[in-house]
DNA sequence: CATCGCTGTCACGCCTGTGTAACATTGCGC
DNA sequence: GCGCAATGTTACACAGGCGTGACAGCGATG
């Protein structure tokens, strides 16, 4: 399913980046990792992640600035941010916290209590990703029984109509480029024209604006789209 | 709907109790409540509730105890349990799950969140209190007589419609993929095609629908089958 | 042994959905 | 206002999902 959770994963220590890895893959994640801190900044703008795991310790621009900038960075200003530090640095783990991080975790920890960190944190940010309903402006998202209404309306939408106003109403009032959405709708490894996200973003305002109503997908010239209802 | 979902609280928090206690009889539930531990293993297993919210941190015995002693008690052994901790015990946590917690929240949270997790839960569990007769729209499933029936009407189903009828009045309204219900219906093991669903599914419509009645079980292209009647 | 009901698989055909190209339109810098 | 680039819109061919009927195996039953 390509609505597997996204993370990021920056760490500098191989072992633990790889058992990491390995654990968040087993339960279902799509996790792309680094080591380095610029190169974070710039995965986390293209790949656009649920959540970035974030080591404080880690080379080239420090944790606490790589924090600073995503929270910087309009596309990634609101992604989750879980960083992890050494028992010591309790300075760090303030100044984390003061800079945007949404949770920390002192080393050593147990990986199966960063998994369930990182499963808590996602259930507060994309609910649907637990089955639960999601509710944006006048729109409602059943994942369960795959159903979505305008309103006291039903709406009927094709598969891929439907995976993409569930990802945008994953994220709202965020813009995402035809490559970014191409990755979260169709699969990471897809090859497919952008255009293509042209025609169904047409497809799904067609499918979604009964009479009347506003259009709740903004084009962004140069940029993407984006989801803003109300 | 049967009868009023059964809850049983175990807080010892006067006041978060009483607010709980009125947003889910609000709601329809039917709330028992205690502030210990003992007291609530011996109401869990007179009163059966359908779901229990356990507190961590209890007096008397603690939470993490309650848990393991439900499981542990036939009767008790596979209601779901909804823990509460608080944010800083994280190790409780990991435990609470691994002990058989089906689900934490982390105070402080809003009621409406728990009331939407119990739901979910709830949704997913209830089926598993075998025996009972099941009511969804016009049919109407005995499982002990091993009958199914619509409005007044008697069907005469197959083994394998039968078994598949049963789990969709369980989980009503939800769509399940063909791989779910091959594992739900036939067994987790079995090496059948998957287009063979689509099989069953056309048997089950044929027997269940006896003239010009609607067509309860919903396609959903590219997802699986949902069974939705009214 | 013959029959019957049930099951799993296949093949065929319809139809929806999808991706792409081609053309129309809009917005922006100059 | 012009021209270019980006986006909107439409049309179309094709792949693939799904419904359906047929059929052989198989165990139970008489």
């Amino acid at each position: 399913m390509p609505t597997k959770p996204k993370l990021l994963l920056v760490e500098d220590d191989p072992a633990l980046c790889e058992l990491l890895e390995y654990r968040f893959r087993a339960e279902g994640y799509d996790v792309r990792s680094t080591s380095d801190g610029d190169e974070a900044i710039v995965m986390a703008a293209e790949a656009a992640p649920d959540l970035v795991i974030l080591d404080w310790m880690i080379e080239g621009t420090s944790g606490i600035e790589v924090c600073r900038r995503l929270r910087r960075t309009e596309g990634t200003a609101h992604v989750p941010i879980i960083m992890l530090t050494a028992r010591e640095e309790e300075d760090d783990r303030i100044r984390g916290l003061e800079t945007g991080a949404d949770d920390y975790m002192t080393k050593p920890f147990s990986p199966r209590e960063l998994l369930a960190r990182v499963s808590a944190v996602l259930r507060r940010v994309r609910p649907a990703l637990a089955g639960e309903e999601v509710s944006v402006g006048d729109f409602t998202l059943d994942p369960a029984a795959h159903r979505v209404s305008r309103g006291s309306e039903q709406l009927s939408l094709g598969p891929t109509e439907y995976r993409l106003l569930k990802f945008f109403m994953e994220h709202p009032r965020r813009v995402f480029s035809r490559a970014q959405l191409l990755d979260a709708v169709w699969g990471n490894d897809s090859e497919i024209e952008e255009r293509t996200v042209d025609v169904h973003i047409r497809r799904l305002r067609k499918a979604i604006q009964g009479s009347d109503l506003p259009d709740p997908i903004r084009t962004v010239r140069s940029a993407g789209y984006a989801f803003e209802p109300g």
